[in-house]
RNA sequence: GGGCGCUUAGCUCAGUUGGCAGAGCAUCGCCAUUACACGGCGAGGGUCGCAGGUUCGAGUCCUGCAGCGCUCACCA
């Protein structure tokens, strides 16, 4: 065995072994009970970065525990289409090369978003195994597969067939960069240093003006009213008054709405910053302004919507009272439309003032546009209905609900719980401000909307005579209801009936009959979280188990156990699929448990992120590290409150050296790599920076490679692996035979305190597993392993370990435990080593320890410990041992005494009955040459210390006595014991103490101050004594 | 603006129901000791963000303030 872990020799070849044994397949049909977690699927845009590794480490590490614990697993991996996301970045290479996505068909251009999909599936699906995700492989899905294609349409129909789907126009988010609606959660606040302008509309009767404020001066051309308030001071003076909008000439009315603020010398809350900035008067623009558009229903206002889908002035989508002033605007880019409105008011004098003013903007998060709230025609999920939302609200755990839990009697309620707790009220908040779900895209990326309309004609046209306004949808019975279809009519705002056909999941074959019949399949794809929240169920055969060969596996596998996902995801997605899996499946919720994890920052507290080229591949961290610290130390890091920060270094590809590079800051402000760095080692060469490539700022070559990036945060993990390799190689060097059995009853001190030591760790290990307390699993592991097991155990074991078939007993156990133990988080090094110490151990046992074996580490059992294992007399014996070896030890640290120089101990009578009870132990931890009876007197150039309030004292530490060093020491030790005395002579000196503390606290303060006393007295005779001497 | 979190050693973070402040890294000293220098043994380093309060006792509980971060909302 080399000296080292060597991770890039091992990890394949494990990788290997465990795919070609099948060992991570679930069992549906096994007697084992279920332990299902089902991958929060990664977008097929891009590889997986370091966020990803945190979460499939933690997935991982769960799946392996339930594993070994003897469940059956099914940790389902998967990949997202992710539409608007995937189609932007094959539309941004298409622009590389002059082209648009309308310069194909349809067809064509998903065919090239699908060879993207490929690439990006096979390199996601390759990273989770490089990270040795325990993933079930033969059952990995995609969010358009079949299987989940089929689910889509199913559920689609059910909503729709139900009312809880209906179509409409509205005020959407609109990105006018890829000319698609968006929900709400995938917009991106940004702040933004803009502009206010105050415009003044003359009043129609020439009796003056209103000045409106406005950071969106374009938007006037759609005004259909000004508003002001009706406590308003001036509003009596206008009341019933028009004005003419400039530019436009449209006539409009003064309505009077409590939602407008009030200028603050009007009577304004000084205190709200836009009753700082406001004039009173508030133009209202109903088809570009979402709050303007609730007043528009509130006063019955016209529409007037000016723009295109473009983002762009037109006059063909509403806007029909164009003046010939007006008509030069069309056409106009928002922003050049803006700057034309601004120019002619000031030039007409028009133009009150204008100041600058920051403000939050919308912009889309994939292309980064200016959302435009935009009028158009959409698909709608009714989340706001009971039957989901109050089924979401209702599926929390009512210990986490904040105020009178809605959870009632019926299946699923309450069964939902978080970790941490406190994101449950995130959760409840989210639910309380929802609003509908726009779940159409114009995209043509994704799952296509299952309906097809005609303009009303036969029983449709009959049946909707009578549907109201509003676009309610009306059932119409028909042949092709009768044959599955969902068939509705509705009235369009425009009056006129629209008649719509929603096929069910597997009725295609109407499609020719219903088309021939004029009707035409809606042009729109679903948003992509419509298919993710459908995940927990697609996955697993919904609706139709049996047609896809999965019978059994949604009764067995749905809800499963635990979600784990970030932060941001609990709003959209975990209530997406709360809703969605209980509505379709009785009730039932989809996971029981669900873990937020930390977000993962760099070096500057900044999130890590691909676009800004700051962040850390977890494939570079594998090449420098390897996969087992990687794993480790993201667990290490993963506590409740905390997010993980994670300095990001660059690995020079001259030398192999790695460094922190040269910082900069980027235009958006974030502090990144600088594109270009130089070699550490020869200023003469020059690398790229992962910033540098992803700005374009620097191209990588073969003179200026592209950097590898690292974090030496990583090296806690690697020096781990090391070390558990190397405890093996000792372990197995020093067992050379095959281990016996050994009975409790054979066991001496040392053994029965490092197997207490192991039960004690299995147990927290589980305990921390068992809350998704990671860093306290991690740090269970590591203190056993190498503070216990290699510390303590094997240096005390030196001695005796080649001779004694019951220590190698013992030692080949413990370390098969801690192979085990660390198992779920280090699993390569772990089954790399699984071999050697199950070959040497040949079946041999250690009563109380159950280590059933195994061929596969992965599929080993956990360690089962019997109570008698944990052994406190055991504990206790050795905690004084330590005490004592390290006060032996602190004296020689101290005056530099070389660790081959033997010592002389002199000890008074409870030291050496302890010294003699360890057989030897303590000389040899301690480097003692002998123990002899304390003597009155001392030879010079010994040290004395107090242990458990007796004088000791050390000979032989060096050839020349140092009086000055001695002395010193020990007036250290005289203050520091000084310091205990007088502190616990202070508390129970205070009366209050005394009285209101508990007496048991009251007893143990008593008991340290005694023996704080007895080594202070120790102490202060061993200085009297050096002055004497 | 609403909600949530954070502020403890140079750095990254723990700190259970209030009861003498901890770990890893970094720093310093000793050590080529036959598992491991990705190592061993020691050491130094903290008025626990600030100000009040509750309590016999506060890093821990309460109030206020300051700074940082996340999240939701806000385009007058």
């Amino acid at each position: 065995m080399a000296k080292s872990y060597r991770p890039q020799d091992e990890e394949p070849r494990i990788r290997q072994r465990w795919l070609q044994s099948g060992c991570f397949a679930s069992q549906p049909g096994s007697s084992r009970s279920p332990y299902c977690i089902l991958i929060p699927p990664p977008n097929v845009t891009a590889a997986l970065h370091l966020g990803h590794a945190l979460n499939n480490s933690i997935q991982d590490a769960l799946a392996r525990h339930a594993r070994m614990k003897g469940m059956d697993v099914l940790w389902m991996p998967g990949t997202d289409h992710a539409g608007i996301a995937t189609q932007t970045v094959v539309e941004k290479r298409l622009a590389l090369k002059g082209k648009r996505r309308t310069d194909f068909t349809r067809e064509a251009f998903v065919a090239q978003v699908q060879a993207w999909k490929d690439e990006y599936e096979a390199t996601i699906l390759s990273q989770l195994q490089e990270m040795g995700a325990s993933c079930d492989f033969g059952r990995t899905r995609f969010t358009m597969d079949p299987v989940c294609a089929a689910a889509v349409r199913a559920a689609f129909h059910r909503l729709f067939d139900e009312g809880l789907i209906e179509r409409g126009r509205r005020l959407v988010n609109w990105d006018p960069a890829t000319r698609t609606a968006l929900a709400d959660d995938e917009v991106e606040m940004k702040d933004v240093d803009g502009r206010m302008w105050y415009l003044r509309y003359p009043l129609e009767d020439g009796s003056g003006h209103v000045t409106v404020a406005t950071t969106r001066p374009e938007t006037m051309l759609g005004d259909t009213a000004v508003a002001v308030n009706p406590r308003d001071p001036l509003a009596a003076s206008v009341r019933g008054k028009r004005v003419r909008l400039p530019i436009v000439g449209r006539v409009i009315p003064i309505v009077e709405d409590d939602y407008v603020v009030m200028p603050v010398s009007r009577g304004g809350d000084p205190a709200d910053a836009k009753a700082q900035v406001a004039s009173g008067f508030l133009k209202v623009t109903p088809a570009h302004d979402p709050n303007d558009w609730e007043i528009g229903i509130r006063h019955g206002l016209a529409v007037v919507n000016v723009m295109g889908p473009d983002g762009a002035i037109s006059d063909r989508h509403g806007w029909t009272d164009v003046s010939p002033e007006a008509k030069a605007l069309v056409g106009l880019s928002r922003d050049e439309a803006r700057k034309a409105v601004v120019d002619r008011f000031r030039r007409d004098g028009l133009l009150e003032d204008e100041k600058p003013w920051k403000q939050t903007v919308g912009h889309s998060y994939r292309s980064g546009a200016r959302i435009e709230p935009w009028l158009s025609e959409q698909w709608f999920v009714k989340v706001t209905d009971d039957r989901l939302r109050g089924a979401a609200l209702r599926a929390m755990e009512p210990a986490q609900f904040d105020g009178e839990a809605p959870a009632g009697q019926a299946p699923g309620d309450g069964g939902l719980r978080f970790y941490p707790a406190r994101y449950a009220r995130t959760f409840q908040q989210w639910h309380e401000n929802l609003r509908d779900w726009c779940i159409s895209r114009q995209l043509w990326w994704g799952h296509r909307i299952p309906v097809w309309s005609r303009p009303a004609a036969g029983e449709g046209a009959a049946v909707g005579a009578a549907a109201p306004a509003g676009g309610a949808m009306v059932p119409v019975a028909s042949a092709w209801a009768n044959r599955g279809a969902s068939h509705r009519v509705r009235r369009r705002d425009d009056g006129t009936l629209e008649e719509l056909l929603c096929l069910p999941e597997g009725g295609d074959a109407l499609v020719a009959e219903i088309e021939a019949a004029g009707f035409v399949q809606d042009a729109d794809v679903l948003d992509t979280w419509f298919s993710s929240a459908l995940w927990p169920m697609s996955t697993l055969g919904w609706p139709d188990p049996k047609a896809f060969g999965m019978q059994g596996l949604l009764e067995r596998y749905n809800p499963s156990a635990v979600l784990s996902t970030a932060r941001e995801i609990i709003t959209l997605w975990v209530s997406r699929m709360t809703m969605f899996n209980r509505h379709f499946l009785g009730g039932r919720v989809p996971f029981r448990h669900v873990f937020i994890h930390p977000v993962i920052q760099d070096g500057f507290g900044q999130r890590m992120s691909k676009s800004l080229g700051n962040g850390l591949d977890p494939r570079d961290i594998i090449h420098s590290h390897g996969a087992d610290a990687l794993r480790y130390t993201l667990l290490d890091m993963t506590t409740d409150t905390q997010d993980l920060r994670v300095p990001v270094e660059m690995v020079d590809p001259h030398s192999g050296e790695s460094f922190t590079p040269e910082f900069t800051r980027a235009p958006s402000g974030h502090q990144v790599a600088a594109p270009l760095q130089r070699s550490p080692r020869d200023p003469a060469k020059s690398m790229v920076s992962s910033y540098g490539a992803a700005s374009g700022l620097a191209t990588p070559s073969e003179r200026e490679p592209l950097a590898r990036n690292t974090s030496s945060r990583f090296d806690l993990g690697r020096n781990l692996a090391t070390k558990v390799w190397n405890a093996a190689r000792f372990v197995l060097a020093n067992a050379p035979a095959p281990a016996a059995s050994v009975r409790r009853a054979d066991l001496d001190r040392l053994d029965r305190w490092i197997l207490s030591r192991v039960a004690r760790a299995v147990r927290l290990a589980d305990a921390a597993l068992s809350e998704y307390r990671f860093s306290d699993y991690a740090a269970a592991c590591y203190d056993l392993l190498w503070r216990d097991f290699c510390d303590w155990y094997l240096e005390a074991a030196k001695p005796s370990a080649k001779q004694d078939p019951r220590r190698q007993a013992v030692m080949l156990a413990v370390l098969d435990a801690v192979t085990r133990l660390l198992h779920p988080a280090m699993p390569f090094v772990t089954e790399a080593l699984w071999p050697a110490v199950q070959a040497r151990r040949a079946g041999g046992t250690v009563e109380g320890l159950a280590l059933a074996g195994s061929e596969l580490l992965a599929v080993a059992a956990w360690p089962q410990c019997a109570d008698e294992l944990q052994d406190a007399a055991a504990e206790a014996d050795f905690q004084r041992l330590q005490g004592l070896v390290n006060a032996i030890r602190n004296i020689r640290g101290e005056r530099q005494v070389p660790p081959k120089r033997r010592v002389i101990l002199h000890a008074s009578s409870g030291a050496r009955a302890l010294v003699s009870g360890w057989n030897g132990l303590v000389e040899a931890l301690a480097g003692l040459e002998s123990v002899q009876e304390a003597r009155s007197t001392r030879g010079s150039g010994s040290a004395a210390f107090p242990f458990e309030g007796e004088e000791c004292w050390i000979d032989g530490l060096v050839d020349q006595a140092d009086a000055g060093a001695e002395r010193s020491r020990l007036e250290k030790v005289i203050a520091d014991r000084r310091r205990a005395v007088q502190g616990y002579q202070g508390k129970l000196g205070n009366a209050g103490y005394v009285a209101k503390a508990p007496p048991k606290v009251v007893e143990e303060t008593r008991a340290m101050l005694a023996a704080a006393e007895a080594d202070l007295a120790a102490a202060e005779r061993a200085l009297a004594e050096l002055g004497r001497a």
